[in-house]
DNA sequence: TAGTGTGAATTTCTTCACAGCG
DNA sequence: CGCTGTGAAGAAATTCACACTA
């Protein structure tokens, strides 16, 4: 379910301010759901509520974590060390997260060996030793279009297996694999057609629209 | 629809190529979708297509940039000039396709009257005036989280009423708005829990998962 | 009593399958 | 004949509503 890590988010936020117990209601309105959905993922999880009371944060927090790996770090390689992988490699929000940048890699000889924000670059042939020795399972793929089916082979030939793809271009991988997509642009088409048409509606979920 | 964007780049592709007829089971290939799903979306835009023989290129494509509002640019404006802020205004993706960065805007003193990569950064008082004059109708947020909410009032207030959201917080919008968001780090937590997980299925939607 | 857990109802999205047209 | 456009079937996701229990 692509909605825990929201619920995970509002559980962090809960702990910070030294709540003990949630409702599903709360958990609905800080995620942004409905309450009944709520309940429905978590019960997916097991029976971790309290009937009458409510969800115990810390409890649902810790097995949130394991349900969704976070137990230990994930090291993720950056393919791609232009514009867009630099400034991944710079957002601070993916190391807070557990999400720690290994390496950004590059095809360009005149890039490999530098350093972007304390993140080496390391040449595509490097790949599959990186991510062998530095137990890398997740690949960003920040290149031009044109060069992110490749990429995302040379990331699967490693042996890294889950891919964020960034690049504006449709990616096939196999079906062991798994693959997310981020296109900037096309969030701002998809902005765009809500302004030419009528946004009037209920409440746009936070979700999709 | 949210798919329409990738039909759009898929048509942008076949144009470079010089191909001036397709049919929506090369659509739905080269978009990553079933053919029968192409030609709901389509006929949604209302029946462009020609049977027996299939859409014409250009004409859909026009068809499309019309309906989505891409007939002409967007300019945005992004609010907050830190890191990813400065990031994003400097990212070529989003000018080629139509939405210049017309402006960063950040509440600190010291960064205001600066520019980053040929972007002025103005400051948020002035943010009224500058969406009225430059007709800016698309914000990006791209603050810490504990800002998001009050950025996004901000923006509202000076009538901008399209919201793409970096910042990893929900935040609430009136109907009338719109809004996207894009969180890094989640889309990371759900490869960590694919990665936990069974991966094991059929073909991978392009779209969710 | 307040709030979970969950079957059942509903809505939304996807896919099938085929009539109909160029 | 090939491929679109679309009703109808099917699947998935969401929401309702309430029995049940701490």
């Amino acid at each position: 379910m692509a909605r825990l890590p929201v619920y995970l988010r509002s559980l962090v936020e809960l702990v910070e301010e030294k709540t003990a117990t949630v409702s599903s209601e709360r958990l609905a309105e800080m995620a942004g759901v409905n309450a009944a959905k709520v309940r429905k993922d978590l019960s997916y999880l097991g029976s971790y509520g309290t009937r009458g009371v409510g969800y115990e944060v810390e409890y649902l927090l810790f097995q949130m974590r394991r349900e969704l790996g976070l137990t230990h770090d994930w090291p993720v390689v950056i393919m791609g060390a232009g514009n867009l992988g630099q400034a991944l490699a710079n957002y601070a929000g993916f190391t807070e997260r557990g999400f720690p940048v290994a390496s950004l890699i590059d095809a360009d000889p005149d890039k490999v060996g530098r350093s972007f924000h304390g993140v080496e670059v390391h040449h595509v042939d490097d790949l599959p030793a990186l991510a062998r020795d530095r137990k890398i399972a997740i690949g960003i793929i920040a290149t031009p279009a044109s060069a992110a089916q490749a990429v995302a082979d040379q990331l699967l030939a490693a042996g890294i297996r889950s891919i964020l793809n960034f690049a504006p271009a449709v990616i096939t991988v196999p079906p062991e694999a798994s693959l997310r997509k981020v296109d900037l642009a096309l969030e701002l088409q998809i902005l765009s057609f809500y302004q030419q048409h009528p946004p009037t509606g209920d409440q746009p979920e936070p979700e999709t629209r």
